[in-house]
DNA sequence: CTGAAAGCGCTAACAT
DNA sequence: ATGTTAGCGCTTTCAG
């Protein structure tokens, strides 16, 4: 069942016009008259007539729509990031097509191709836990289209990249636990391929050794799908809880991560954070309704997809090809809460 | 900057063809030699040629996209039904685009406007708590424009309808609180306009009624922009912990209203389940970790996805004008969790 | 001031 | 078996 809308031409023949007249008049051209125009602004509000955006698109060749690229809508950053990128979109007009990898190498290698050959005017992406080749985009951005990453990029491509200060996060979060008294503190990590985690690791080493601690590679696990399976987390507790130096504090450096470490936790009645201290990065909304209430590094999610799209945007209406591209880092914010309290029996040091 | 793409064109020119020929061999025509569809396929893979899917669109007049309208995708219950809507799209080889009310009446009708007028092949509505006029809905809807309701439905108009037995949600979870020795179940509910308002209230009320309780409007406490804002939650609980008979459990029946409800019983230090209990309609993948561990009724979000974008495209690819218009209805599931558990010195009766 | 015609990329009816 | 042409809706020269 088709939808036929009013065209231009039926507002030309309804007038006795030509339908170059019409356009000109609907775009309020100098060279059509004041009568002429009067009537086929009244007569195209009446039949409510709507350009056809996909005739406008075959003409000036851009569809006016950007694609997403996550691997999760369901996911506070990354839904709170897609609010971000909404809100300048719409402004300007674009709409965007969100596609969700899943974490898998393969859907964004297949999403990626999809939204390319489905002419969008560009790409805010942010890869997948798995993704080390990148020739689905190194394709595409050599041939000129406009690519900006968020949140998890990649260092060998030059285009728009917007993250947060992952290094500092960190290693404000590892400082944190350390002047809390925390002595033995392990992280639980994200895929090893992804600039986050090597970024959140290196604060935490370099937070590690500017308090005279010494960083020992066995405290940390890599959960290669980013904390989305339970048993991954679950896995890599174990391990950290196995060590000689058993961990008082974990630093757990992706929302998932942090969620079901909570979970792990709870299952096995390990108490937080009287028996390990948790601290993780996240952008839940309910990190106050936990119990206790989670310490969390909490990224600029919202400002994060504004800035991102206004880069992109900015990119794909450029008259010449951008040669200089930005690298805007913005601050993470460290809440701390219960989650990080030392019980009151043995208080702050 | 334009991202030019290979077009027929170019291949018909390089291989001395014209651009039918060309057209006919990669959609493997049977009028087109074998040798022919040989050079023109090898040729085209080797250049990497892809249909400009907007000229297509143009010529058939559809642009195989689907257009969405939620509230709010940084909520579980919607980003789970987008997953199931992303995932029935893909797999018909439609894109979606997402449009988020916020809640307001205003940004629906001038998402639907856009979303119209972007050439969309049909809509997956559910409305926001402020709608009550339906003309930017109705308009397409009468012009023949495939429209399918979710969760948050119309009963004005004829379309398919996809929802959630909202009824016996609410009827299972307030007979668990009866059942559970509560005496005085209050209910934090959304916009009165809202079919799942009704719907759930009904269920409430029918199961006070059957189990020998009087239903009292005063228990009933509207929030307007369905929990989204954190004060009209404070303000709806304070008018319920007025009442002369002080509820000893609560019935939130949204998202929002439940994380917003616990919010406010943390914030004012009043124990859950100890002074009043709390059970609500919520799609969270947390509440197992908050503590209280949550009770909820939880909706089959992914499944309601699903089901209507099937009943969508269906509508879409129906070659005569839909007459039969179906209404799913899918069943909720009831969770029962620490927060509706009478502490152990008054055990269940 | 207005109209005719071409063209964006593609398909299909109509030649040949 | 292949080419020519028209047309999808719109804009934009080019001609009056």
């Amino acid at each position: 069942m088709k939808f036929e809308a009013v065209t231009i031409k039926d507002i030309a023949r309804a007038l006795g016009l030509s339908t170059s007249t019409v356009s000109r008049a609907l775009r309020d051209s100098y060279e059509i008259s004041p009568e002429t125009k009067q009537k086929v602004l009244e007569y195209s509000e009446k039949i409510n007539y709507r350009p056809n955006p996909i005739a406008l698109s075959l003409k000036e060749k851009r569809s006016r729509s950007i694609g997403i690229i996550v691997c999760e809508i369901a996911n506070s950053f990354f839904s709170q990031i897609i609010n971000g990128i909404e809100s300048i979109a719409y402004d300007k007009g674009y709409n965007v097509i969100i596609s969700q990898s899943h974490e898998s190498y393969e859907r964004e290698v297949i999403n990626t191709q999809y939204l390319a050959s489905r002419s969008i005017d560009g790409l805010l992406v942010s890869v997948s836990s798995e993704t080390q080749d990148l020739d689905h985009l190194k394709n595409l951005h050599d041939r000129g289209f406009p690519i900006v990453f968020f949140d998890r990029i990649v260092e060998e491509m030059q285009t728009h990249k917007v993250i947060v200060d992952n290094f500092q996060g960190a290693y404000d979060a590892t400082e944190h636990l350390i002047k809390s008294g925390y002595q033995n503190i392990a992280a639980l990590a994200g895929s090893e391929y992804l600039s986050i985690t090597k970024e959140r690791l290196g604060g935490y080493r370099k937070a590690l050794e500017d308090n005279g601690r010494k960083f020992d590679p066995a405290c940390i696990q890599h959960c290669l799908h980013g904390g989305m399976l339970y048993d991954e987390v679950e896995n890599a507790l174990t391990q950290l809880l196995k060590l000689k130096t058993k961990p008082d504090a974990i630093l757990a450096s992706a929302d998932k991560l942090t969620t079901n470490c909570l979970r792990y936790f709870k299952k096995t009645k390990i108490k937080v954070p009287d028996d390990v201290a948790v601290i993780g990065f996240s952008n839940l909304d309910l990190t106050d309704l936990l119990s206790p209430s989670l310490s969390v590094v909490r990224q600029p999610a919202y400002e994060m997809g504004q800035l991102c799209t206004e880069l992109l945007i900015q990119q794909i209406e450029s008259k010449r090809p951008v040669k200089d591209f930005e690298r805007r880092v913005l601050p993470p914010q460290l809440f701390v809460r219960e989650s990080t309290e030392k019980c009151k029996e043995n208080p702050k040091n």
